[in-house]
DNA sequence: GTCTATACACTGATAGAC
DNA sequence: GTCTATCAGTGTATAGAC
């Protein structure tokens, strides 16, 4: 039984923005692919942009969750190694990772859309719980870090011949240092 | 005595490319804020990307200089931490941070962009002077990210309530941690 | 050498027919 | 739910004025 066209729309449409960038692919392209036309796709959105915030909701609501699950916690180092697994968890969930890339990709070219302020400020209110209120600037910067870290273990699988469980580990013991320093 | 097209050409289209993004920024935009047609930009530079690749050239060149000065030296962590500081001189410099950030930001825009693949490669290549050949995973990813922390030093101005300053000598004390971790 | 005028194929988007 | 037709605006290109 074939999915229906709204979410084929979305399939295809996260793969291209994420292979060649969000102003680099068209949405003839897109129409192409599936066999219908422009028009098409615009009954089942109201505009490009809004492919892109049907794609992000669900990325937003997941990190806002986890801000309010650590805002009932005392930020602890334990809180803080709590926080990090429970972020690789949900990022090594295969359609997180597709839109986080996404999104790390077309920062600039998404940059004014409203779903994607919402998304930053979801990211820094995350940072802000890993540190707390008397940190220095070199623990704040340290552990804003520790998130990118985890990020790069994902964009760096299958380089430097290591293999991806190996990048996993080690990017998370990284992480976890730059949380405790 | 006013400069020439040519230069004020690159000057306003670094700025528009990295406030509205590469392909948000139309042609008879950047035209019009100095006063000239689309055609006379076409003059001085042979496509859109030809600006791009005007403004990338300097930075490009200055990266793979200090992978050859890194590669006349033994991979020690006085080599790494002297290469820190380089890399981040160079930085520090208004034009340079102004270029990388750019560079960041259109990642995906850009990506078959033949200067950007060299700076691409340049950057990983620096990446790899920073581990020696029997580092373990944890240690070459740690390395990788000393880098992102000078970058992510330079995007956190003004914010946090933490001047400037701070925000660079911290930011250098946690790439120097990253390097000899 | 420096620029204007003009044209081309393509884009995101809309209106209305089936 | 999908189509055709059409719009203004885009990057690109060239012919020709000075």
């Amino acid at each position: 039984m074939r999915e229906d066209t709204r979410t084929r729309i979305q399939e295809v449409a996260l793969r291209l923005f994420t292979e060649q960038g969000y102003e680099a692919t068209s949405l003839r392209e897109i129409a192409e692919e599936l066999g219908v036309t422009k028009a098409a796709l615009y009954y089942h959105f109201k505009t490009k942009d809004d492919i892109v915030a049907s794609l992000v909701d669900l990325r937003v609501a997941e990190i806002e969750e986890l801000v309010e699950w650590a805002r009932t916690r005392p930020r602890t180092p334990e809180t803080r190694r709590s926080l990090l697994e429970r972020y690789a968890a949900n990022l090594a969930r295969p359609s997180h990772l597709e839109v986080t890339r996404f999104l790390e990709r077309n920062q600039t070219a998404l940059r004014a859309h409203p779903k994607l302020i919402k998304m930053r400020e979801a990211m820094l209110a995350l940072t802000a719980e890993l540190s707390e209120p008397g940190a220095t600037p070199v623990e704040r910067i340290s552990r804003s870090l520790a998130l990118v870290a985890l990020h790069a273990g994902k964009w760096m699988t299958a380089q430097d011949g290591l293999t991806e469980d190996e990048i996993a580990k080690a990017s998370m013991e990284v992480a976890r240092r730059l949380v405790d320093m």
